[in-house]
Formats: structure tokens, sequence, C-alpha cells
DNA sequence: ATTGTATACTTACGGCGTAAGGAAGTCAAG
DNA sequence: CTTGACTTCCTTACGCCGTAAGTATACAAT
């Protein structure tokens, strides 16, 4: 049947642009922004890493390509509903999306090309803000108040060093507690103790009272003008 | 005078900790963090690479002390105000201090340990609120949400692809709208041009909206509790 | 003069991104 | 079935990187 030893194995599924990002994302998921090589991302793909040249063009390009990926994740508002249920959806989408992928906000700041998934997603949120009935420049302010929000969330979400279980917040709390001098840091001391670490605390929480902070600001800066 | 011919030029003052983070600073604002590595930054102080290992343990403390330099520079909420303006002026001196360094938002995003700067910054702030009558759950509030809003900032003044003066910016402006499908994007399109390409635009500008949208809420909040 | 202690330099190793060119598989036309 | 172009992948090589380990130099105290 062939025409030389075949041992029978090799379908070698060809390479592409989207397999190898999702195999760049997938191993920044498990590893860490920093761990991903060409190298390492062509083992991970059975490939030599030049191999990955003939589908993007260097490196750069590759986490561009992932911080494309990451934002094609994020649910576009809903154009049925009102403005604010679907910023409110739209946001905690985003806030999920960064959460699976921490190392995007890093990637998102020294990256300034944004590719088709994150134009479209832009497009759709100032589409959204229009239909709702705010004006060119009230929807830039509403754009910029959102998406600043939600960014920064994310990074202060992948900054904070705190667990993501409950058990290793407290863990962490603490240790941080007994390295520092004491009372060198009151506020943050009296912080720590008496709101970090009582039972059921999880920063996550505080997402939701900061985005309809700015959701009902945002309505009644629309409603007077 | 000396054993050995030494030609008179040799004042060589000492590294020192502060001299090395000053000098990355210095070396990371005017090439961006990416170029920033051991030898150049060795090269820059006059000195061999190895030598900075006797002044930071390695690159990432280097890192975790640039971030903790940059937070020094950010003015500590003011005792006497009351803590809206407090708010205020520490909100507007952070994002200049994250405005001059730009890289700072990719590194803090990647780095999860605070240094004294932060430390400090984080306890001034909390401890403005707590003064101001915020009870503790409640300057947990106001504290994720302001320093949210303010990295977001920061990170979106830093992605965007934006010039820093108005014609840079009608000329960026200009040149991704023709690289795109025309009217793909139809939002986004009628953005840039009602919005972005008039005269006296300024995304700068769009800080202070979002940040009073947040203090008064906050205010609201706080008076209703 | 001797010794101790900082401080800085030298050498070396493995890993990085990627330029350049070579090999192997696929497939349409003869 | 052969051929040759085209795609896909691999090999080799270069100059950078962070940093471990060892060495040399300068100065202060003895």
């Amino acid at each position: 049947m062939n025409p030389k030893t075949k041992p029978a194995t090799k379908p070698r599924i060809p390479l592409s642009r989207e397999r190898v990002l999702l195999a760049a994302v997938a191993f920044a998921d498990e590893s860490g922004i920093a761990a991903l090589s060409m190298r390492k991302l062509g083992e991970a793909l059975g490939v030599e890493a030049m191999s990955l040249y003939n589908h993007v063009a260097n490196k750069d390009q590759l986490l561009d390509g992932m911080v494309d990926l990451v934002f094609g994740e994020i649910d576009l508002p809903a154009g049925g509903a009102d403005w604010k249920t679907a910023m409110r959806e739209r946001a905690k989408s985003a806030r999920q999306a960064l959460r699976r992928h921490p190392w995007a906000i890093a990637l998102m700041s020294t990256r300034t090309s944004p590719g088709p998934a994150t134009l479209r997603h832009h497009d759709a949120v100032i589409g959204s803000l229009r239909a709702g009935g705010f004006s060119v420049p009230m929807a830039a302010h509403a754009f910029s108040a959102l998406d600043s929000y939600i960014y920064g969330f994310a990074l202060q979400e992948a900054t904070l060093p705190l667990g993501d279980t409950e058990e290793e917040t407290i863990e962490v709390a603490q240790m941080m507690m007994a390295q520092v001098p004491a009372d060198e840091y009151p506020h943050l001391t009296e912080f720590t103790t008496e709101h970090i670490l009582k039972p059921g605390y999880d920063y996550g929480d505080e997402f939701a009272f900061g985005l309809d902070l700015i959701l009902e600001g945002l309505e009644r800066a629309c409603d007077s003008t």
C-alpha cells in the first residue's frame, strides 16, 4: 500500500495558524507566559521551533494573536437587551476571560495593534451604547470608564498575592502579616485582619460593586444630557 | 603616589542598589522594558553585567524594585483634606507616574510581591478612606473601584495606538481607518471620524470623567449606609 | 606589611529568537 | 509512473540573554 515502510504511525495533522495560537494559549495558561518560548511551543506541538514560523511571522505576532484570541472569548454585548444589562454581561464575560488567561493583561499593555476579534468587540460595545441612546462623546466616556475598570480589576486580580481558594488566601495573608515589621502599615494591618481574613472573603466579589457604581453613574450622566 | 600607573581617571562612584534601580528606570523610560537587559544596564552604568548582582539578587528583584520605585513617585493622599479631593489628587498623581513609566503596568501584572513604597501607598489610601468615614468593607469597595479604574486607565493609555501629540493621533487614526475593510466596523468608524479626529481630542481628558463618576458613586454609597 | 571585606571583572553554560538553506511530503500535469 | 513545483518541516548557526562560579582589585583596619 505504501511505497516505503511506514510504520502505520503518521497521521500528522498539519500545523496551522489557529492550531499554533491555541497551543500557545494552552501553554501560557498552564505554565505562564514567561515560560512560553518558540522551542517549548514547538515541542508541545510535536514540531521543531522553526516550523512555527511558517504560520506566524515572529513571536510578537504570536503574542498579538494570543491576545486577540482572548478577546474573541468575550461575549459581545447582546443586541436586544437594554444597554445597562448588555454592558454588565459583557463586563462579566470579559473579566472571566481575563481570569482564565491571566497573562493576557500583561500582553495587552505592550501590544498596540489590535486584531480582528478585538476590533469587533470594541465595535459591538460602541454600537450597543449608541443604540442605548448614548451620544458619541457620551459613548466615549462610557467606553473609557467601563473598559478601564474591567482591565484594571483584572490586573489587580492577577497581581494581588491572594490565593484562589479561601484557605490559600488566609495562608498568604498571614504570611504577609508576619513579614511586615508589625505596625509600620497600621491600616493595611487592620484591613487584613478585619476584612481579608474574615470567613467568606473573596476579592472577586468586589467586581460587581464597582461595575454597578459606574453603570449607575453613566445612566445618571446620560439622562441629564 | 600609586604603586602602578593610574592615569588619574578613576573617581568611580560605587554602585548601590538605588543607583542601579534608578538607572534601570531611566533605561526603561528611554528604550522600553523589552530592551532592558542586565548587560545593557551594566553598560549604562559603566560596569559589567555581573557587578549588578552585588546589589540586586536577580533580574526579577530588579523589576520588583523598579515597580516599587514608581509607586514611590505617587503622592500619598493628603491627610488634612476631605477624602474625595485626597483621592482625586492621589489618582491624578498615580496616573501621571504611570504615564511617565508606561512599562510599569506591564510589570505590575506579573509581579505579586509588593515593595515598601507600594505597601506604604496602599496603607495611606486605606487610612485616608477610613479617616473620611468609610467602614472597613466600604473602604474595600472604594479601594478596589478606584485602583482598578486608575490602573485600567493607565493600561488603556499605554495600549491605545494613539500618538502623544494631536497630529500624531490623527495620523495614526487615519492609517488605521485605511487598513480596515471600510465598513466591517461601522461604529468604530463613526467613533473615529466623529470623535477622535475632531480637533482638540485627547484621550487623557477622559480620565477625570470616570474618576468623578466613581468618587460621586462612592459618596452616595457611603452616605446611604 | 598583612589581612579582611567590599566591590567589580572574567569565563562559561544552557536557553532564547530567528536568518538561511536543505529535505521530505503532496499533488497536478505530462 | 514520472516529473517538477509547492508546501511543510527540519537542521545548522549566530548573537543575544540570565546567571553560577571563580578571580582580581581597592581600601580600611590592624
